[in-house]
DNA sequence: CGAGTTCTTGACAGTGATCAAGCGACGTGG
DNA sequence: CCACGTCGCTTGATCACTGTCAAGAACTCG
């Protein structure tokens, strides 16, 4: 195992707005810091979980990049979302009690771990806390039926367009650029969550690029024309 | 509102061993039963709740068939799931406290209204209870993962195989046939659901049938030889 | 610096979409 | 009870989008 554990603070994180401790005072934020136990450190490439681990805790990433991704008996491969700074992974493990899929850490990440038997115990103390919960899974279920759509009714250029103007949208909330953004995931990766090849993932990248649309040099995109973006991923609407 | 409302009760309920109850003591039971407070009938073809409505509960189903659908903007529409007696719906609601996706019934349908801040409340006096709530939740992230597999990587065939395995599963473990069933969804909605239009659905029902694999007029459906439709959802494994 | 990985681009192929026509089932009203 | 209209389903012909295969370029990292 390659990754070390560290103590913790919630109160002084700068992910608070973003992550559990949304709208808890004093008190129950102390409370939370005892369920975050540990940190641990994960290296790019490396499993935080693995499709079979036997589930303990949520992790909230506190730094670092991950993808979660499931594999069909026959070795093919559907990356199911690509997770950062702020955002909870690992929920896929309640219903079984094991995990069901893999979590990647696409950069050198670091994470909280919140055991999952502590996090009941004390959201059945604090409505706020167990609402938070509530939210995070129910997040999750909105958030996989919107990649249904994708899935089932867009096309190449459509499911591109969509995933560049989410990850922008979600670094911008973590006070990253609205233009600017390194890809942690290689064009392979993008393609499976997106249902494509890597080919037309790079096909796609070189037309937006000859059209203007974005800048692309390997993992750095620039947005230059976002409202051509949010077009071609809702054509309808213009 | 074509619906009406009536009295309930959980303790003689013959999906106690599918929907909310599993595991309650008679105490428990009783309890549970304050929270689902009346039921609702939906005839075929009305909208149990709708995309934009308020969120307040989440629904068991006593009787019937409900697909959930999103539409994009510009009017596209995405089946995101079909669900049966047993199972609950509304979770979507959760995080915005409005529904995102229409609920329709295909066919008439009777429901077990559950106010969720009832649930809440109840599940924080009740661990039990806390834990199946949790359970139902990462149980349809971890199923939405699975159609993520199948619109991402599976060809026509091998989605059409998986939805009649899995509608002839979810049957059998209420009681119904192993090998028979009666579609409640058009082609079209099927196709939705699979990322397929319905002209394909429709033509891989009749390539499967001239191969021997099922017998279906119309919306009836004989599975003649599951090991065949298991191979073609799953091919190197066998 | 070099090996391996990732990315790009071209040529071609195949799966499923689109368009179109006709059939069959079902429900309603005369 | 039958006729008719509507909706859903099937099937054929053709097309387009994306996949596949291949080669080479660019980048990364030890």
């Amino acid at each position: 195992m390659n990754s070390e554990t560290f103590k913790v603070a919630c109160s002084n994180c700068n992910l608070r707005e973003i992550c559990m401790p949304v709208g808890l005072n004093s008190e129950e934020l102390d409370k939370l810091e005892e369920i975050v136990e540990k940190r641990r450190r994960v290296k790019q490439g490396e499993l935080l979980f693995s499709s079979g681990d036997t589930f303990t805790s949520l992790y909230a990433i506190r730094t670092g990049f991950f993808k979660t991704c499931i594999s069909s008996e026959d070795g093919r491969e559907q990356v199911t979302g690509f997770q950062m700074a702020g955002e909870i992974i690992g929920m896929d493990g309640i219903v079984t009690d094991r995990h069901s899929c893999n979590a990647v850490a696409l950069e050198d990440a670091e994470v909280c771990m919140m055991p999952f038997a502590s996090i009941e115990d004390l959201s059945r103390e604090f409505p706020v806390l167990q609402r938070h919960v509530h939210k995070m899974m129910s997040r999750e279920i909105v958030r996989e039926n919107g990649v249904m759509m994708l899935l089932g009714n867009m096309r190449a250029e459509e499911r591109v367009a969509a995933f560049l103007l989410n990850l922008v949208q979600r670094l911008h909330a973590r006070g990253y650029s609205q233009t600017e953004l390194t890809l942690r995931m290689t064009r392979e990766e993008i393609g499976s969550y997106l249902g494509l090849k890597l080919e037309t993932v790079s096909r796609t990248f070189s037309k937006f690029s000859e059209d203007g649309i974005i800048e692309i040099k390997q993992r750095y995109v620039r947005i230059l024309d976002p409202e051509a973006l949010k077009k071609i991923f809702n054509p309808q609407t213009y």
